[in-house]
DNA sequence: CTATAACTTGAAGTCGACTCCAAGTCAAGG
DNA sequence: CCTTGACTTGGAGTCGACTTCAAGTTATAG
């Protein structure tokens, strides 16, 4: 096993994307645990600091905030999820909300797939959309921010206005 | 028809989630044209302006920035997309970006649901996720903001160092 | 007639997430 | 020995997106 291997902050960011300030940003604000330090002071990261990193960018293009990372960050690295209910219950409501999304997403794409056929089949475009279901799935939290059709009637509704 | 209801900003703010005072930052940054106003100086909307607001807060749950919008809003508004070869291409980009960030999103879905299952099934998890080929799919673009299945490892590691 | 509510304005303040800066240390090369 | 490069630190600055504030206007209700 080569687990020994050690890397610069430069090379860390050139493997995460993270820029090194970034890096030094979140050590300062204790997203990260203080890295160890050579001899003259310099970070050095092993693969599992890596592993973090790259858990961080990956939780911050699902739109979470810093701050909110913190349980996933300080649980994970020395525990089995399956034994700490409550990372398993921050597990299931964070995907909810990125279920949810996920399903804003694909409305905008459809949406935006109308408005480009548009021009070609001119089809009404008055149904329910059947991605609606999507919305009504999932969680009974009190989360308003989903897209529903008629937030994106606009893109019809500009067409029908000039072009009926 | 009855085109001609008008709003209250409070209204508006209801009907769209968008706080009043979000609504008039947004016509500060004229990212909304100066809505009319009744004698007293109040603005009064309209069903066409609540459909901007909300594409508006369609498109921030796409991440997209507010300036990024303009475009969308300033075209959409007084057009037919497919008579703009420039908004059609606007249109086509922002779906393909959307359908990376759906990608993204799609994954750490996976993997949460790997994570949650280990303590049940403990299936090994080192095959290259299928999930995979929407990642080098589309756009040629410079956009390395993916999640790759090594960005995710994380989940599956801290398992398999403290499990297997 | 007063006061409450719903608005108006311009400006200032906040907050999250960086991003940059100045001053300093340390190791290696010419 | 001096410079170059890769790092360190604390702190200040930036930027996007609000959010709050103070002061003023107008309409309605008691």
């Amino acid at each position: 096993m080569k687990e020994k291997q050690t890397f610069t902050i430069k090379q860390t960011a050139e493997q995460t994307g993270i820029t090194e300030d970034t890096i030094r940003y979140y050590e300062k604000i204790a997203l990260l645990p203080r890295a160890e330090r050579k001899d003259n002071g310099h970070r050095i990261y092993r693969q599992e600091s890596i592993d973090t990193i790259r858990l961080i960018a990956c939780l911050k293009k699902t739109g979470m905030p810093l701050e909110e990372m913190r349980p996933f960050l300080t649980v994970s690295v020395d525990t089995d999820p399956a034994e700490y209910p409550e990372l398993v219950e921050l597990l299931k409501s964070h995907r909810e909300s990125i279920v949810s999304q996920i399903a804003s997403l694909q409305q905008v794409v459809d949406f935006i797939d109308m408005k480009l056929e548009e021009g070609k089949y001119r089809r009404d475009c008055s149904d329910e959309s059947p991605g609606n279901e999507l919305l009504e799935k999932g969680m009974g939290e009190p989360e308003p921010k989903l897209v529903s059709p008629m937030e994106m009637s606009f893109f019809s509704k500009s067409a029908k206005l000039y072009k009926q």
